[in-house]
DNA sequence: TATACTAATGACTAATTGGTCAGTTGTCAA
DNA sequence: TTGACAACTGACCAATTAGTCATTAGTATA
């Protein structure tokens, strides 16, 4: 398995060195130093490439952010929370970062392209949910520019550090987006987006319990090692089906998957499906 | 040269739908309903298509933003008169608008790479005078961050007009950007960056009297028609060797070539070449 | 009609692409 | 030493690519 991790991080080199169409199966393995037929022994092709690098990356790091604005946290810090991982994140894994604001949607297949929209979905409401709960004296009709503010500063900045290689105090680059985007939810009046546009986008992205069934299976399939992990799947799916356990033993359970990578996601998609039974 | 920009438009179509890298020139001959060797009578190689396409607008529009806020707006104006015209030439020319907003730098020659890299200082540059010249009361280390303020909201606004297809009152959407924009000169405190990073991003970019030169020739070379700017371009090729000519008579020849699609590039960086020689 | 010219064609090439697969290598346990 | 097995190789393939060029079509002038 340590060469499929080896194929990954070569790849991605190469690919925010030339764009990912740009590059060839062929100098991703001469980079790695193995033979063509290798490079087909983990990836049924290069478009698995590309998406499992960047499903990986995505899930992992959404359920991060999630996690990092998530009830515990004091209102007043939540976005500075939620930018500090995002920059701090970045950071860590820079070339991931770099793939992302150089090359954009076009040339994906489908599937990459419908991931990476449910993505910026989630991403969105996650912004909304920070907002909603750290400016709620805000006029409710201001939170969506509110969103697209923080989503632009968050752009431009990340471009001028990561791209243009500008270094700046992490802490105080994040502490003045905070001011910029709380001065401007105590002052702004002009709104200029509405709740359909969020409506519109939001019924696209479909989570199903099949789905999320499905997704546990994958990842069981893949790890042998961690028995917690495993048996707490295990049950978790068990839970999904029969709604059999009590909702403080499944908090303990995704407290248990949480720890491993792969599970993060299902971890997200599940909280967000017991939530949305619950709501109901 | 009518099927040069039959060319133009159909491969436009093509790279924003499918991207660059893989938009070929088959498909593009086909969409056009040519041959092969057609399109090679009219541009030497694919890229140099590309770098056709991208010039073409970018010269034009940059000329166009540099005079929507030139010395003769209100300076409480500038603002709103930039950004009403980007986007309202975003929306004119909604193909290569989206063309930016998705293809990214990566896989452009190096030549176009460092063409767009000189733009967007421009742009820069034009958005820092803005700034300068509507909050002149703002403390200056503020500047450089509310050009990224403009920057960001520009950005994520553009991407949700364009690609979202979200419609917005074009006026709104120009007056709640001021809004913020105004909002944060008023009020913020925390600067994250300083002059020195324009300063090593402005030595980059060399205009030389020789490569203006260079450019008109070119320009001459085009176009036939047009005898007003075919002599105003030669008396200001003469001036730029000899400076024969008093500052009003270029001023006012300056304005002659204006009005001509292929010279607003010209006149944009004869300005800012000749106030560079006044400044010194 | 004959001539001269440009505009346009599309079969062609050489190179590169993603992907395959028969065969080789290395490493175990028996 | 043998045999079984998985990891790995790289020559190979069909498809596609950017770009060329001998040929043809169309048109204006003589």
């Amino acid at each position: 398995m340590v060469k499929k991790q080896l194929i990954m991080e070569k790849s991605l080199e190469l690919f925010v060195e030339n764009g990912f169409e740009s590059t060839s199966v062929q100098q991703i393995t001469e980079r790695c130093g193995i033979s063509k037929g290798a490079f087909y022994l983990h990836f049924k092709s290069k478009d698995e490439l590309i998406y499992c690098l960047i499903d990986q990356f995505m899930s992992e790091f959404i359920a991060d952010v999630e996690r990092s604005v998530s009830g515990d946290t004091p209102p007043e810090e939540l976005l500075y929370n939620f930018l500090h991982l995002i920059f701090s994140e970045f950071q860590k894994q820079a070339n991931i970062a770099k793939l992302f604001m150089k090359e954009q949607v076009v040339s994906f297949n489908k599937d990459l392209l419908e991931k990476m929209q449910m993505y910026q979905i989630m991403f969105n409401r996650i912004i909304l949910s920070v907002v909603q709960r750290q400016y709620v004296q805000t006029d409710k009709k201001m939170h969506l520019d509110i969103v697209m503010v923080i989503n632009g500063l968050t752009k431009s900045y990340s471009e001028l550090i990561f791209l243009d290689n500008y270094s700046v105090d992490l802490d105080k680059l994040c502490k003045s987006i905070v001011e910029k985007v709380s001065i401007i939810a105590q002052h702004a009046n002009i709104h200029t987006i509405t709740l359909d546009y969020f409506a519109s986008t939001n019924h696209q992205i479909q989570i199903t319990r099949e789905s999320i069934i499905e997704l546990i299976n994958e990842v069981l399939n893949e790890i042998d090692d961690h028995k917690i992990v495993r048996e707490s799947l295990v049950l978790l799916k068990e839970h999904l089906k029969e709604s059999n356990l009590s909702e403080v033993l499944v908090q303990g359970l995704l407290k248990n998957i949480r720890t491993h990578t792969r599970c993060k996601w299902i971890a997200f998609l599940y909280q967000l499906e017991i939530e949305k039974e619950g709501g109901q």
